[in-house]
Parts: C-alpha cells; structure tokens; sequence
RNA sequence: GGCGCCGUACCCAAGUGGUAAGGGAGCAGUCUGCAAAACUGCGAUGCAGCGGUUCGAACCCGCUCGGCGCCUCCA
C-alpha cells in the first residue's frame, strides 16, 4: 500500500486513486527562459520515479507536466536579446527535453503550454468574476482572496498574517494585498491576446488550473512540484480551481525539497546553480554514465528533504554504482557446472522485491530502496562465491533490471569504470598526464593472452608490463581464480 | 513579524514509541606471484543541549543553541 506525504494534511496517508488502477496526475514544470538547473532535475526525476512506481504497481497514470511560456522573465529575456518570446521559448524547451532526456526523464503523457491554453483561461477568469470571486481594474482581473474563506489551507497562512509580511508594494487597486492576476494587461511590445478585458496575457498561477482542469478534469489524484511553489503559487491554483468549480481540486498535494550548494539553496537568484548540461559537459564521464550517476545521487535522499550537492556526492554515486556494474559483469559469465542452490537465489530476488516495495510504498523512501539493492548486491555476490548457475546468473541480473528501472537505474550493458580519455584532456595538457591512446577491444584481448602466457611461464615482470601497459590505456584487469581475466574500461 | 523545515559515527544517509538500516572512507584479515574485485572482522552505551510524558524516546511535549526555507520570481 503506498502512502504518501501529503502537504494538503501535513500527513503521509495511504493513496487511493479516484478511479481503481489510474491515476490522474499533474506536476508544474518550468518556466522556459533559461538552462534547467540540477534542482528542476530533482523535480522532475521524483515525479518520474513517482509516475514509474504508480506503472510498477499497476495503474495507468494520466501525466500532464506543463510548460510556462509566457512570463515577465521570458519577456525581458526576449527584449534583451532583441528576438521574439517564441524564439526564446522554443529554444528552452529544445534544451529541457535534450537534457531531462539525458537524465533519462520519461515524457509525461501530456506537456501543454500556457500560450496553447488562452482560451480556456479567458474561460476559467470570467467564470470566477461572473462568480463575484474575482474583478477587473482597468484591463487587470484580480482574484479576490477573501471570497475564498479556505485561502491559506494549504499553506498553513492567515490571510492576517501574509498581510503583516508582505514584502510587496502594495497596489492601491487592489481590493486586498493578496489579490493575485488572473489577467494582466499588456504593455505595448509584450505577447498579447484579446479578451473581454481588452489585449493581455494570463497571470502566472491560472495557466495551471486551466491546464490541469482541461487535460485532467475538475477534480484529480496528484498534484506536484517545488516546496517554493507551496505559496503563492499553489495556494492560488486551489483558490481559483475551487472557486471556479465549486468541487475538491487536487486529492493530494506532494512536493519536493530542495537541492542546497553548502547548505544554501540552490537558485538562480543566489548565483549559485549548476545547469544540467554544465555537470554533462564538465563530466569524465560518458553521457549515459553521467545520466545514471546523477539519477543516483538525487535518490540518495528522500525527495522531501534538502540535498546538498558536491562534487564528492557524485563521486560517491559513481563508486556506488560501479560496485553494481562489476557484479553485473560477473553475472554476465557463463555460470560453471556448479550444484544447484536456484531456491537460494530466487528467495533471495523475492526477499528483496518486498523489501524495495515496502521502501517504495513509503513515501518513495528512495535511499532505503538504494540500500536495499546494496544489500542484495552484497548476497548476490556472496552466493556467486559459492558458485552459480548461468540461469542463476540471469535471474539475478534481471532483478537488478526490472527493480532497476522503477528508479531508472542499471539498465545498462556497458558501463564505464574510469574516466574517459575526454576527461582527462585538460590533465593532459596541464602536462600532468601522457596522452592516452584509445585502444581496441581486439587489441586489449590479445594483449591479455599475451599476459596470460606470460604468467604461465611464470614470468610476472613481463606480465605486470603488460597490466601496466593496458593500465594507462584506462584498462583495468582483474585475474580470475581459473587463470583467465576480465578486463573493464 | 507570521508559517515551516532541519541538526543521527570521519563523510553521505535510514529510523514514524520497543532498545541505532545501508553505503563510502579508515583499520585488520582471507584469497592472490602481485594487483584488482569479492568476502570476513572492527567502528555511535548513543542520535545538538536541557527538562518532561512513558514500563520504555533518536522518535511525543516544552525550552535553549545552531543551520535553513517560504511569506517577492523561483523546482
């Protein structure tokens, strides 16, 4: 039984879709006006895993993940480099998919855009002034927030005290401090459409109440995003949606911490972001290493609490996984005629399936599940000393494969241990390093059986050249007990 | 000023009232010509501090200290 934490009560509570075995949900993306930064791919990788589980465990799940393309920061981005807000746009959104998809970021079922949604948001605004929950000042609709009593539920705010904070100038149109645009008029030169208000564009928090309610109906299973989104902007959907309808909203409200440098948020306003395709650039890694390396340092945290990121968290990530990779490469050999011990392993995968679950089902208690594959790869690989099967083998291998993907993790068949002769480029030219060569998989066998004859006539000054030799071609070897070797990049 | 979060071994990180998961690093072994990998053993009498509730608390309550977030665009 999964339960989640749910914003909306302060609890973690047993989730129960609206419709059995589907599950309706929908996550805020980004506004597209620059790179996404590690912390949007922390958002987006817990509703992908979120979306993976709820497909592990049977249901369909109906995904709208949104895309803001029509905002003050997408307009002054635009003015600044003197082309249009599309240009700006479309080119942001080229750059999400290109690196989400990296981070192998499954597509939601449904990505809207506010733009393509004007109509329905014209809508939606003169439902709620047609309802009295909202007015228009000049070419502005304002919502009313104190027509709307439960306003703060969610964020657990007075209206009395968001008043005695308020950091804003206050608009003397406004009827409350707190009113928020449903419709903002627009300035000569910004993205305009008409309206019954005369020429404008959509406030921020109604693109995603028209969205939302469009692709997923009035009322819904999940909603999700940022912890920073909690006020005003989900407050504000709650209100609008609610009041618009007059029915519940979304059933459960989930959201995701943050990703710290130093104990600091991380954000674009403190200076202090990394970008998703500045961590892949810089790495020493190949792309679908660094994709899985990162995938496994932003699980090695529950997604509700702050993650500091550093190179060392990586680095972790990355010896982590390459402890996986190396079973796997044993899992990959032919199994010798060993007595059978299959009840052994099976029990062992099945144990350890009920053991992911029950993490899983908490919460998405992510590092627990992380421990648990350590766990099992720690048995595995005991159980492999006593010798297994090559069907054994396989068993084992798919385990890690099909729990894997619930998370995203070890789906690959080649993995790379060292860093890449890439990598190392700027080592080389600092003259701390000899370049190195890249070396065929023909020549590196060969070179093995060269050594291998070497150790036999017992020559190991001739055979430690030669592993020294493939050593600073970034080979590794490792002797097996039968004489042979296996050899990784 | 209001709302809220966090503080567990050298580092990362679970723990949701019943006596501290897991990983990394370190040390010591086994195996090995050596190496690599793997395996075995060692590692918090204590969970920021102080009180309280309880038969029993890292977990509940109160206070204190330290760090952070939201209240303005923000994943």
């Amino acid at each position: 039984m999964l339960t989640l934490f749910n914003t909306l009560t302060g609890k973690q509570e047993p989730f129960e879709s609206i419709e059995p075995k589907q599950v309706r949900m929908y996550v805020c993306g980004v506004t597209v006006y620059d790179y996404c930064h590690i912390g949007h791919a922390r958002s987006a990788l817990v509703f992908d895993v979120l979306r993976r589980y709820l497909e592990y465990g049977g249901y369909r799940v109906e995904f709208v993940k949104n895309f803001t393309d029509v905002d003050d920061k997408i307009i002054k981005r635009a003015n600044e480099q003197g082309v249009s807000c599309e240009t700006i746009t479309s080119r942001f959104i080229d750059a999400y998919y290109e690196d989400m998809g990296k981070l192998g970021i499954e597509r939601a079922t449904k990505e809207p855009k506010a733009t393509e949604h004007i109509g329905e948001i014209i809508q939606m605004t003169e439902r709620l002034v047609g309802k009295g929950l909202a007015y228009a000042v000049g070419g502005d609709v304002y919502f009313q927030v104190e027509k709307y009593p439960a306003y703060g539920r969610l964020s657990k705010r007075k209206l009395e005290d968001l008043q005695a904070g308020a950091r804003v100038d206050i608009d003397e149109r406004k009827r409350h401090p707190m009113d928020f645009a449903l419709w903002k008029s627009s300035k000569p030169g910004e993205p305009s459409w008409p309206s019954p208000w005369g020429p404008g564009r959509p406030g921020w928090h109604i693109e995603c109440s028209a969205m939302s309610i469009k692709h997923l109906g009035e009322t819904f299973d999940i909603h999700g995003g940022g912890m920073d989104l909690i006020f005003p902007h989900h407050e504000n959907e709650i209100a609008q949606s609610c009041g618009a309808t007059g029915k519940e909203f979304a059933r459960y409200w989930i959201h995701n911490g943050f990703v710290q440098v130093n104990q600091e948020k991380m954000s674009k306003s403190l200076g202090n972001f990394f970008t998703i395709r500045e961590i892949f650039e810089k790495s020493k890694w190949s792309e679908a290493v660094t994709g899985e390396m990162l995938r496994y340092f932003l699980l090695s945290t529950q997604y509700r609490g702050p993650l500091d990121f550093s190179d060392q968290s990586l680095k972790e990530a990355k010896n982590a996984l390459n402890g996986f990779y190396d079973l796997f490469n044993r899992l990959a050999e032919t199994g010798e005629g060993v007595p059978k011990v299959e009840q052994a392993v099976r029990t062992r995968l099945d144990e350890a399936q009920r053991a992911f679950e029950a993490a899983m089902s908490n919460d998405l208690n992510t590092p627990v599940a992380l421990a648990v594959f350590q766990t099992l790869r720690s048995d595995v690989n005991k159980l492999l000393g006593s010798g297994l099967s090559t069907q054994e083998r396989q068993q084992a291998r798919e385990a890690f494969r099909s729990l894997g993907a619930v998370l995203g993790l070890f789906q690959l068949e080649r993995w790379q241990f060292g860093e890449s002769l890439k990598g190392l480029e700027s080592a080389v030219k600092a003259g701390q390093l000899t370049p190195m060569v890249e070396i065929s998989d023909e020549r590196i066998e060969q070179m093995i059986t060269e050594r291998r004859e070497a150790k036999k006539q017992r020559d190991f000054k001739l055979a430690d050249a030669i592993r020294a030799e493939l050593a600073s071609h970034g080979i590794t070897i490792e002797d097996k007990p039968d004489g042979t070797s296996r050899w990784k990049r």
